[in-house]
DNA sequence: CAGTGCTATGTACATTTGTACACACCGTGT
DNA sequence: ACACGGTGTGTACAAATGTACATAGCACTG
């Protein structure tokens, strides 16, 4: 679905050479965790999913935590880039605030899958201090992107406001319609 | 910590007869869950936590999948009563929203404790239907208590706003302060 | 007070898991 | 051309895990 499947098909068997495998395999591990859980992941569904031999896993990563760590780094670095580009690309509280609105309703199709490994970050990064680090850089991240358009107060009630819809429009049955999003936003962010 | 420990201390060998087993492995069950994660959380360790023989886990339990939605099951059951019943104490809009504030500020000790195992549930609701039904529930009862003073709509962002801040207050180096909470939760629902 | 049925226990076992490691391959610089 | 060092591969193995099950003890009914 999100990652590249397998190398580039060269033969069907003997895939030697395979320059950026270690970056695929992260991708990869992020499907794989997005499926099964963190609980669900092991090296031998991760080879499988990215079609490498087992002892690939090892070569690459000196254990399964150093794994889950990078794929869960590269998660937070492209969450947050994206968030950024988004708010960047607005001018004006007006349009920031919609940013916003589309941050929070953006297409549930990919958006659901993020919001699920987001779960499964913050529940590993409670226990493992390197990824605390992960999530508070990504906190720091949203937060100066938002205080480019709001005061600082704002930005982190938006922050927050963000967090709790995205959760509840992805486990809802029957998601907040986009106009109570907007409203939303709006108390938290009024026109000043 | 949270848990009952061990059966109430008869003789040292042999603790046959131990009356509420069942739901006391449940409680030690969400104690484990909250130190090792849904990943780390065995047969082994809960009975070892609960001071009981492995046999008497497949007993109780059909499998390990029983254990885990048994646990989560009462931990939205809990909770959701908390939060009911500080809604239900207040008296007009003012407590209300108060009690709002309270809730999200609550004591971080027990507080922490109880996202940390959100986090868990709601990364194995994403992918267990029965769990599913859990925090469906959960998120039904709160909204109706938030009802019981709040329009729907405000009542729907409200509990969103308490979703966000719990976790960022828990997650954040340092939390925001109560009177930004209490700000936002103001900014929500107005004075009307 | 005898019997009966639920509760409790300890152990056994097949699977799965993480990890190590000895060997094969290949691009690259000399 | 050729060695060499990084990259890739397959397998082996100990440890941990879920689960089944035969046996044992206790409470409670009649």
């Amino acid at each position: 679905m999100t990652a590249p499947q397998g190398p580039p098909s060269e033969k069907p068997r003997s895939r030697r050479h395979d320059p950026g495998r270690r970056e695929r395999l992260i991708d990869v591990t992020l499907d794989v965790i997005a499926e099964n859980g963190v609980a669900g992941t092991t090296h031998r569904k991760v080879a499988a999913a990215a079609n490498v031999p087992l002892g690939s896993m090892t070569y690459h990563f000196q254990g399964i935590d150093e794994l889950l760590a990078a794929a869960f780094t590269k998660l937070a670095d492209l969450t947050a880039d994206g968030f950024e580009a988004a708010l960047s690309a607005a001018d004006g509280p007006r349009q920031a605030r919609e940013a916003v609105v589309g941050l929070i309703t953006g297409d549930l199709l990919g958006e659901r899958r993020s919001i699920l490994l987001t779960y499964e970050l913050y529940a590993l990064a409670a226990r493992r201090p390197n990824l605390r680090l992960v999530t508070d850089t990504w906190m720091a991240r949203s937060r100066a992107a938002l205080e480019r358009h709001f005061d600082p107060d704002t930005a982190r009630m938006l922050d927050a406001l963000i967090e709790g819809l995205s959760i509840h429009r992805a486990l809802a049955l029957n998601p907040m319609p986009v106009q109570t999003v907007r409203e939303a936003v709006e108390r938290i962010a009024p026109d000043s």
